[in-house]
DNA sequence: TTGTAGGCGTTATCAG
DNA sequence: CTGATAACGCCTACAA
């Protein structure tokens, strides 16, 4: 294979010039830059990514985190982060974090100097120590969908995504309206949800009084949801109306309203939260997530801090935008 | 940020024995070891990746190129490559390829020195183009779940599934068995389906004509499952069983079946491809690919020809299982 | 068992 | 504009 000395050889000139012909320095002259063009040609060279990195004490590589909890959408959000790589020669690091001690682990290691030039984890709270790390350490983070106060984030506005769901409902008329939300957190199986704030807001404002057996919280899985609709549909006065906080617990609150002999949208109506495929084809309304657009921003805002060198935390909120299809109806009563 | 030197001189040793010591070498007397250690303790030294990369002429990175068709499943697989890599300071570098230029452009720079040891092609049948071109590089490359004569693979026997499947239902009692199977390749809408030489080797061994019109292919989204549903509903013989070669098809085989007043297993049997939570959930009766097993074999098979240097291609065959819910009964007639 | 020196392929900083 | 040359941080002989 060969090096940039084998270039400046062939084109007789020094390394110094082939190396800004490269990397595109205006400081060559037309000629020795079109000399050194046919050289590299000739010899089919490339520059060695990792001297490059070596020289250049960047690694040109940028880390995701993942918790498991985003596994249907992971491939959205790693488009959107190569939409904004596309004409860079940075790569995409991905690590998985299935269990707390996978996140505690991928948290010590990523602000490690030399394994990427920054980090975006997606949808966990940083923890407090690993913030201090962070700060300590030269390398950028971002958050995507999670918000820290001395960092940087992209996320969407969920008190109005989960206000616009809730009252999408109150406008068709529905007042008994319940909210099985999700954790906040994905490796705490408890804490606020993700929706309950924008979903009281939307209850005050059409001055419908909250009932606390309407607001239910689980993880984001399937079984989680259908559990939340069986015990909704046991209260003694069930709800008309559902918010759902993710999409995958929509599926089980819409099977399980299905085998306990509810039609949806005639007995109950459903609005869930993310955007998937399985969700689409299943009709469902809902609350959907600029998730390739959050994954550009989110490093389109690392590439930012690591060319500015700009130190001061940024939030970037995105839009999101409900999705109406047919799990919505008025009240029937 | 300590480097090398740095531990060396505090431990008033030569780099050459601190090198020994962080590599795990025998080659150093216990009482040197233990003061070089100290140093590295008190210095909070780690090596620099990217100095050890560019030493070791290795980038200790594997590159995962992955279809839009995976999105589902990529997490799973992305685990168990992780798996593999748990011990060694190997890290995965993963990019997604949504459009026929993506995975060229996938196939074209996978392959340069410098920016992967090797390569997981996933799902994807790789290009003659492609091949040579890898055989021309040192870079070890595995196909997870295609096969090709000159290059390492890890799949399951899609033959001996399919055929499993289809067994299942002819077992049952069912004699109008149809497939609505999957495009091989997903960036062709073409070509033959994944399925199809073992549905009709079932087929055959219990002696059941093949029906031409009971075999549809389509690409792995529920509308196309939908499709083809529709059309074998529209049969004037339509069929009792139905095999599905992916997840995605049968929610939307599934669905159609129900919107047409199909009662399932009742008056049609479903089995499927894959295994997700969303059919988990679903209950469908369906062929569970062993994912995360897959990942983590195609990482062992690249990390074993790095290390053993042998070229020989090696093919590693997994076993599926056919998981029993409840989209299966005996024909109702 | 240990220290030293050379090399890896770039980038960056100088003089010219 | 261009060419030397010194880093960069580690690994790997090789010599002691």
């Amino acid at each position: 294979m060969a090096t940039i000395s084998d270039v400046a050889r062939a084109a007789g000139v020094g390394i110094g010039t082939v190396s800004r012909v490269i990397n595109g320095s205006p400081l060559v002259s037309p000629a020795t830059r079109r000399r050194v063009q046919e050289a590299i040609e000739r010899l089919g060279y490339q520059p060695n990514p990792v001297a490059r990195a070596f020289g250049r004490r960047r690694t040109h590589k940028l880390e995701l985190l993942a918790p498991r909890f985003v596994a249907p959408f992971l491939f959205e959000l790693m488009q959107g982060v190569e939409d904004a790589l596309a004409d860079t020669d940075y790569a995409v690091l991905v690590r998985s974090m299935d269990t707390p001690s996978d996140r505690d682990r991928a948290f010590e290691t990523c602000c490690r100097r030399g394994r990427a030039d920054g980090v975006v984890i997606v949808w966990t709270p940083p923890t407090e120590g690993f913030v201090d790390r962070l700060m300590a350490e030269p390398i950028p983070a971002v958050l995507l969908n999670a918000i820290h106060a001395r960092l940087s984030s992209v996320s969407v506005d969920h008190d109005q995504a989960a206000r616009r769901a809730a009252a999408y409902c109150l406008q068709l008329g529905h007042r008994r309206v319940a909210l099985v939300d999700r954790f906040a957190d994905p490796f705490a199986d408890a804490g606020p949800g993700i929706c309950k704030r924008g979903f009281d807001q939307a209850l005050a404002a059409a001055r419908v009084d909250p009932r606390p057996e309407y607001e239910l919280t689980g993880g984001p899985e399937p079984t989680s949801g259908a559990a939340a609709m069986e015990r909704l549909l046991d209260l003694p006065e069930p709800p008309t109306a559902v918010v759902v906080g993710s999409d995958a617990q929509a599926v089980g609150v819409l099977d399980r309203a299905r085998s306990r002999e509810r039609r949806v949208p005639a007995d109950v109506s459903i609005v869930s939260y993310n955007e998937s495929s399985i969700s689409a084809f299943l009709g469902l309304t809902t609350v959907r997530l600029p998730l390739r657009e959050m994954g550009k921003r989110s490093a389109e805002l690392l590439l930012h801090t690591l060319i500015e060198h700009t130190a001061a935390p940024e939030a970037v909120v995105l839009d999101t935008e409900l999705v109406v299809r047919a799990t919505c109806a008025p009240p029937s009563s």
